[in-house]
RNA sequence: GCCCCGGUGGUCUAGCGGUCUAUGAUCCCGGCCUGUCGAGCCGGGUGCUCGGGUUCGAAUCCCGACCGGGGCGCCA
């Protein structure tokens, strides 16, 4: 049995023959004597023409399809210059394979808009219009391009817990469930894992998977589940070593959606810049000079606010970064796993990577020295019992090694400039919205 | 959690004490039209989030609940 053929496989050698294409039927115009169907499909729209001379019947069928429906049109496929795309398909019978109920909750094809809300409580309807299933198309290339560059590069991809009995890194608030009557918590990161890996000899690793977050946060850029992009490198001798692998997956990124992309980014009516590596690089102190500049107040230690964190965007926008490394941060706003700097303790060996005055990824070298780590834990009021497991990799030779974790929505927001993150979601899950 | 703003036909909006049996668009239904492509024209249809209160009178003012948008905190 054949599946129904996309038009845009359709080649000029079989113009004049019959055709059976099927889609969503867009639009219904019923001009008296002729009527012309609008049908989309995942690539476009064409047209199916009903002449009511030569069928009348067909014709009064066709007028009263509701749009939205899934309708399947045998025709011949008749150049015609009028026509957007050179040709048509000159009905000669019409299925209606799926009606659509009418009225639609949601406008598709209409002059007017819909609020968030009724978009996501309709997402699969609303995923029809061509723009929004662009960014997924993109999102796709983007984390196919993220996958290639580390695999090229002796990187394994793995899959880690994201059920787990204990809490991680402890201050975020993590999502609680029962496991066969135990506790049991959503994993916030994958961050002790991909570690306790490094002690193994998968020694480069990368995880694609959701990041669950039991933070009320209220803002265009934070979501409950989202998508995590880690990577952990060993046999590094600074935290410099593995900067090139994550910003040659962010360029190869952009480089990928820029060449492969163009129809989705014409119709998103984005064009990402390509960054040029290596990616500059700021030292938190510097940063603080910068703002302090800008009139800002603020002390040796502070951590830089959203406001901040904006300005600094506005300030390395205008000298052409908008993709930057914040380095060594205070190592008291940081995980007790960051390495702390050699000569200046109240440093860490940490990092944040900014795009356009955004947070996408932060990471560091971590601390792989068994009783420092211990020491670190208990500064932080970590009881190590409860880490145990992890503890465990680090007692019996671990690298030295580091890594990132970066949010692949939030770089797709960013990228696209979409104004908020839920739209580079299929589902998005907030403080309120867990359907569908 | 805090701060600001908002909830009007299926959808998006105007109205912000009486002139609202509520505006416009879109949508849906019916009619006309043989080349539309944001099709056009004519007619019809569907609505003030909920609960209290103020008032002669509430879509409109006040209080509360619920829901939504944005900002902050937090972070990916």
């Amino acid at each position: 049995m054949a599946s129904f053929r996309s038009f845009s496989t359709l080649t000029p050698a079989e113009h004049g023959k019959e055709a059976v294409l099927a889609g969503w039927v867009e639009d219904v115009r019923n001009l008296g004597g002729i009527a012309f169907l609008i049908v989309r499909q995942r690539d476009g729209t064409f047209q199916a023409t009903i002449k009511k001379k030569s069928d009348p019947d067909l014709f009064a069928r066709a007028s009263k399809v509701v749009r939205e429906s899934v309708v399947a049109v045998r025709g011949r496929i008749e150049p015609n210059p009028q026509v957007r795309n050179g040709w048509e398909l000159v009905a000669s019978s019409l299925d209606v394979l799926s009606p659509a109920a009418a009225p639609l909750p949601l406008p598709i094809a209409d002059k007017v808009g819909a609020d968030m809300d009724t978009r996501f409580d309709n997402r699969a309807l609303d995923l029809r219009k061509p723009e929004r299933r662009a960014i997924f198309r993109i999102r796709s290339a983007v984390a196919a391009a993220f996958r290639s560059s580390l695999d090229g590069q002796g990187f394994v991809e793995v899959q880690t817990p994201k059920l787990a009995g204990a809490g991680a890194e402890g201050g975020a608030t993590l999502f609680e469930t029962t496991y066969f009557g135990r506790r049991a918590f959503l994993s916030q990161s994958p961050q002790l894992y991909k570690q306790m890996l490094m002690s193994t000899g998968l020694d480069r690793v990368y995880e694609i998977a959701p990041a669950f977050r039991a933070e009320p946060s209220d803002t265009v850029r934070h979501v409950t589940e989202f998508t995590s992009f880690d990577g952990e490198v060993s046999w590094i001798e600074r935290q410099e070593d593995f900067f090139p692998f994550l910003e040659g997956a962010v360029d190869s990124a952009i480089e990928h959606v820029r060449s492969e992309c163009k129809a989705e980014l014409a119709l998103l009516r984005v064009e990402p810049k390509p960054p040029s590596l290596p990616l500059k690089r700021i030292p938190y102190t510097e940063a603080l000079e910068i703002l302090r500049g800008r009139g800002k107040r603020l002390r040796d230690g502070d951590d830089i606010d959203t406001e901040g964190e904006k300005a600094l965007g506005q300030e390395l926008g205008r000298e052409g970064h908008e993709l930057y490394f914040i380095t060594e941060y205070p190592t008291a706003i940081k995980p007790f796993y960051v390495m702390t700097k050699e000569d200046e303790p109240e440093y860490s060996l940490s990092f944040d990577l900014e795009y356009k005055g955004d947070e996408m990824a932060s990471g560091g070298q971590r601390e792989h020295r068994y009783d420092v780590l211990l020491a670190r834990m208990k500064d932080k009021g970590l009881n190590p019992e409860n880490f145990e497991f992890y503890l465990k990799a680090f007692r019996y030779g671990m690298p030295p090694h580091g890594g990132w974790g970066f949010g692949l929505d939030r770089f797709v927001q960013k990228l696209l400039d979409l104004p908020n993150i839920r739209e580079a979601i299929l589902f998005p899950r907030d403080r309120v919205r867990l359907v569908p």
